[in-house]
DNA sequence: GAATTCATGTAACTTGTTACATGATTTA
DNA sequence: TAAATCATGTAACAAGTTACATGAATTC
């Protein structure tokens, strides 16, 4: 359901088409969600259907018509609703496909893991410098937008994509310096128990 | 399709029921990847189909029989292809809900927001305490399958669950922090145009 | 006596992806 | 003149969730 709560918080600053929902997402909110045109144009269906929304067309020479769809007051309310209703968990369900191909990695030879983290790191430092730029993209937004007090929160859900990709390099780089030193030939050691031994 | 290869994964060390499934991912690969047992019976009879597992019955008194799967050879060489192919893009689409609400966060009351950063810090302290444990219970998961040598793989992406984790709960306290000390009544400040006012 | 564990699933639904369809306008 | 942008979608598929169904055995 969060797209569709995306969607509405989003056109809850200003009323657009779907088309430009989807640019305002990639460039904006990239680093938290993601969609595909497909997706928002259904969601966007679904949420006139409820009449979270309504459509006015704007009509275009040559173009097709401008579908500019606009929050109700339904769906100012069920958009605040979601909002006060976290829920129980907060913690989402981990899928980390990266990690179940390590979690295997004795199928592969030592050199194409090691490549492979490799470019998993360069792809993390690629979209670090992308965030590097999303600052004040996202400032100038919330001004275009007319919402300056809304900085305060993009700002911090963007330093959350910063941290956490970070993080994920410096286990990547772990990674690269474990295979570099214990694997393989030396034997892995049993460090809760190494006086076993 | 990654729910598939690692069920291929898990029975290459050894057959199993669906049921038995579950535990083993629930218990020893939680933190990297998570799945309901609806899920995992209907991907069961999926790899059956494609002839990439085969079923033994175990008949049992007063419960229901057994079904033991185990992977073919066909299923060995389709989990091989899927190791030697990672894909172009190595980081997953983000989709962060708990992000979406702090994004909108200007819509509820500081001591809401608050209260609710706190859970989520709390849930991940709850988390890397099951974390701490797991060390041993995947060694002893290595051990009791007889893949000593797997351990090393296993506990690199253990690892990042540590990492990833601690990184998120570095945020949220930052988060905290920000609240307290911008928010509100402090007006924003334009960290990168301050000479402007 | 009630709840949990063991053990199998199916059906309906939601969410996300991929591929297809249309067609003028603008940029390289 | 080829490719990208603007602007709308639909259909089929894949992956994940929720709810339902059965029923004995064991634990509290």
């Amino acid at each position: 359901m969060s797209l569709q709560h995306a969607i509405l918080g989003i056109l809850s600053y200003k009323p657009t088409t779907g088309y430009d929902l989807k640019h305002i997402i990639d460039k904006n909110i990239s680093y938290i969600w993601s969609a595909k045109l497909s997706q928002i144009y259904r969601d966007l269906g679904s949420l006139e259907r409820k009449g979270y929304v309504t459509t006015r067309i704007e009509k275009q020479g040559g173009r097709p018509d401008k579908k500019i769809y606009s929050v109700t007051e339904e769906g100012e309310k069920a958009l605040q609703e979601w909002m006060i209703k976290f829920p129980q968990e907060l913690l989402p369900p981990i899928r980390d496909e990266f990690c179940i191909r390590i979690l295997f990695g004795s199928r592969l030879p030592v050199e194409e893991l090691k490549f492979q983290l490799n470019r998993f790191i360069k792809e993390i430092q690629a979209r670090l410098e992308v965030y590097q730029g999303l600052t004040k993209v996202i400032d100038k937004y919330a001004e275009d937008m007319g919402i300056p007090g809304e900085k305060f929160f993009w700002r911090l859900t963007l330093q959350r994509g910063f941290i956490c990709k970070e993080a994920e390099m410096r286990w990547a780089r772990e990674c690269l310096l474990e295979l570099e030193k214990n694997y393989p030939g030396k034997p892995l050691e049993d460090s809760d128990q190494a006086d076993k031994a």
